[in-house]
DNA sequence: AAATACTCTTGACAAATGTCAAGAGAAATT
DNA sequence: AATTTCTCTTGACATTTGTCAAGAGTATTT
């Protein structure tokens, strides 16, 4: 599986082999069952991780015991994981699990550290993609605060189409922080226009 | 107003003298009157830039013209400005405007990268100011889709109690994504209990 | 000092969304 | 094949929130 990995970096960023076997001699594979955790709330995270293979979702119990979906990770891409946890090494307010069968690389916080200063290509990579997941957290944080629930569907499925295809609709409904009676209902509306 | 940054800086990180007067030769002042805008939506954002002294909102104007506050900036806080702007050269979607009368401390991107590169502290200290900013972003979002509007006004004024003393209410409910009126309502409530 | 703009509140009503309960069909498990 | 679980929908109703209009009290400007 870390040749998915490979394949993906490989094509962001030019890496010599001595990098890349570098990078292999620190990652894991880890492989989950459909439900099994990667991470579970009050455990600390203490990974960077990519998607191999699969689907994992990022999720909270809010106070009146309801998930609450914060984030998809589908395949090819990075796990946002607890970045408050990975940092101060406290216990994790997220759950991570899969959502299909999945296979996950794992590389250690120490280590990834250790790759970014040896590969400046890499830190320079890894930069701009947390760059980019801001932007894209801030859009988010604008959808939320301005659309409503209708709009805010039409949204979704216009800017992630396959995953509004591949997960069940009350996650949809989970993640936009609406119930999944009145996403269905605009469902039912959409379809009459 | 130099200074001011100066101290901020100092407080956190250690700088050698070079370093200081490397960073103050990048850096320019600009003095904003109550209500000026330091950029406006459809100009491309430049800079780093840092708030010496007054107040400053980000705002974007929404599809039915309702003003939306993405971000406050206080004295001795990093305005957010675009990154996406910032990134890419393209035209901002934000506007950012004065409070109060203020002061702002700007750093062309450019030079910004220049001296991150020299100085490798400084460069430590805005990644974790970064990572700061994404775990807050990332905060927002479950507040967003996670609580009522009397909730998120309730941990808004416990989260920023400063904030939530120097801005008329009307900016508050933008931030939450409510409106004035259902926010005057709640408070009422709030002062029966 | 007068005029103007801003801030906050309130009422009345409409629209959006949530909650609870139930059921039908599909998918997964045994 | 039978059973169980999951997914999605629907109805009925309550609650929350938004919208429009108005007004009173404060700041700000002229």
């Amino acid at each position: 599986m870390f040749d998915v990995f490979q394949k993906y970096l490989e094509e962001k960023i030019k890496l010599t082999e001595q990098n890349l076997e570098l990078i292999q001699s620190v990652s894991v594979i880890k492989k989950l069952r459909k439900h099994q955790y990667l991470l579970q709330a009050d455990d600390v995270w203490q990974y960077n991780s990519f998607v191999c293979k699969g689907f994992v979702r990022t999720y909270y119990v809010d106070n009146k015991g309801q998930e609450r979906i914060l984030n998809f990770s589908p395949e090819n891409y990075w796990i946002c994981g607890d970045k408050a946890s990975l940092a101060s090494k406290k216990p994790s307010k997220y759950n991570i699990d899969a959502i299909d069968a999945s296979e996950i690389l794992l590389i250690r916080k120490t280590d990834f550290e250790m790759l970014c200063k040896k590969i400046p290509v890499l830190n320079d990579f890894i930069n701009s993609i947390s760059q980019e997941n801001f932007i894209a957290m801030q859009e988010r944080i604008c959808v939320n605060i301005t659309f409503t629930a209708e709009e805010q569907y039409t949204n979704f499925i216009q800017k992630f189409p396959a995953i509004a295809n591949r997960v069940p609709k009350h996650m949809i409904a989970s993640y936009l922080g609406i119930s999944a009676e009145t996403l269905s209902r605009l469902r039912k509306q959409a379809t009459k226009k």
